[in-house]
DNA sequence: TATGAATGAGATTTCATTCAT
DNA sequence: AATGAATGAAATCTCATTCAT
């Protein structure tokens, strides 16, 4: 009856989401190497053996979890390459907030992304999560890139050098949610946009 | 300069050496789970049963490995803390060199000690580690809250913000390198020194 | 010829042969060992979970298709044992021919005797197989003896040899089937019977 | 000094054969895989884990054991190619009596070779032990070929069908043997050379 | 009549570790 | 100083089987 091409979700496919989100969440703790299945389905509250219900194999858990979580953020990047008005400070605390809201809605999938992609065997990774992160990193140039045009950034910055200075130091509001989770929001939002914006466009 | 405290290594300390390094260099290379202790043998083309007259366990052999990294870069760090005439662009700019000397000398350590420091067991972490973690931010500290004090970095900024902000920034150069050994260092220290020092003095 | 004693089978019961046609089918093709349950569900296309709808276990699958192979092939034989006119060659011809038509019509069920009735359990195959297989010599015996009273087949000759050797090459056809199911049958039935009946009838 | 090139076994060397031996003998028994890696150790008296130490896995002991039982029979046919003086009658009393010595000596790589030779994955098969069915078709072509260029067997004879027939004979030797370890070996030797011989060299 | 969800036991494999030599 | 042989615990994965619906 809706024109929404999306249909409800099976119970099947509902409970294999639940066991998507305990591998994220375990694997984020712990490691993907550090965790065992019997961890993720003791958080499941089934035995061990059931896990293989909801997935082929520990390896493609791993997977869909990257998957999802690049998946997630690739798509809200987008927006920003779509919206083609906004300045490029707007941008800049744009994915600030994006950064934000993933660390709370996706916090395990941003973590496991981070610390454990390199866990997937190097032919899987190709086919299944390469072709992501090369949209990701072609998004954050077309931004940068775009910037620069317009002058808002100096001409002389090399734009795949400020690209890593700003992925850092997104990947570093992770790394301190990791070791604390009481993170100052605050004072980040403030402050890494200030050096950010005032580090590049001012030079 | 010093009058010479350490005595010579005796062979089996030169060897215990050459074990550690064949550690930092397989744990950087495939991570601390999926290295196997074979793996670390064989570098040091000895049978696998025979490492264990060089370390305890392997995951002694962690410990070592992250408290060299971390224990070298502290006591270079040291040096700055107690060079009081540096100006902040000084010292900011003297810690990317730092960071790309110990890239270039200690690679594997610092890449083992970001990568795997997590799966050292709390226990023996909060024993071996911590309070090397501890002097690593007490320094930060010092040296950022003195060049506050002095002017250099603006009185509404906060220190502990900003001290995240950059050891992001210096941990993207690892990030990177690791996925690119050939990263552009003239560009790197020309930029990255650029975007912290405009982005928080100026401000 | 029968008055009919066996009544019109089931939707059931013709269900069941179905199931049972789809266990013979996979294990001759995988060995009964490698075939899984879910094979054979999905071969009737139906879940794994329905298949004990049919059956008990898979052993007891195992156990129905070996008896209806040896059960068909001794009812058979028992022909021949009635037909008190025919000569040993033609016997020697008849089994041969029989051979190659439970080739035809029950190929899989004769496959799965011959190479995995040992895996039904002692306890069990004593109970079940066993009888069938003791009829099956017994028939054998008869026929050979028989002839060896009337002087078709030498007195010197040793008849549970003859019959091993005779029965060991009826096997190597099935056996050749297995491998290359384009068998010349022409040339077996012709040589079969010739090596047969010339180096037992003659000597 | 001498010039054999085969060099003493190692005490490894020593001990690998024995856990091959193991492993054919609980195969022969059991089927490929109805034997569990534990019943091999445990027939070894050592557990279970140190199996790996001999072998790399399961798969690779059943490939050892086809290899070695096809391998030593092959060697032995080649004798009877090398030696065109012999009658053909001679070549196939010859044959029986290798049979009953492998038997003897190699009868479990024997069995297992019969039965569960199937078991090694396709491509693996076709590596290792292709060529040496190969070998041993090509072996006993030659052999009934020259018979029939002799006029020892009539010229009306399929060889393919003959050396199929003959094979079954032998095989049903190992089959009989598996079932009932005390053959009566007279019997078999003198019965079965005449069938065959009379069978197929006077038509 | 059949399914979906789960179980539990068992299998193979890996690997850090030990220890006599 | 190093090895060879073995251990034992854990891990992943498979699968026949059960049962409520």
């Amino acid at each position: 009856m809706s024109t929404a091409t999306a249909t409800a979700p099976t119970k099947f496919e509902q409970r294999q989401a639940e066991a998507l989100d305990a591998a994220a969440e375990i694997f984020a703790r712990k490691g993907y190497h550090a965790t065992s299945t019997t961890d993720i389905a003791e958080r499941l509250n089934i035995k061990q053996g059931s896990l293989y219900y909801y997935f082929p194999s520990k390896e493609a858990a791993l997977e869909a979890v990257c998957l999802k979580g690049i998946t997630w953020f690739n798509s809200h990047l987008q927006e920003f390459v779509d919206d083609e008005q906004a300045s490029f400070a707007q941008i800049i605390d744009g994915i600030i907030d994006l950064m934000m809201e993933m660390i709370d809605d996706y916090g395990d999938y941003l973590t496991v992304f981070h610390t454990d992609h390199r866990c997937i065997p190097d032919q899987r990774r190709a086919k299944a999560i390469a072709k992501h992160e090369a949209v990701y990193r072609a998004h954050y140039n077309t931004l940068f890139s775009r910037a620069q045009e317009r002058g808002e950034i100096g001409t002389h910055w090399d734009i795949e050098t400020a690209v890593r200075a700003f992925t850092g130091l997104m990947t570093s509001i992770t790394a301190w949610y990791l070791v604390d989770p009481n993170i100052n929001r605050a004072a980040i939002k403030q402050h890494y946009s200030a050096i950010f914006l005032q580090g590049v466009c001012k030079a």
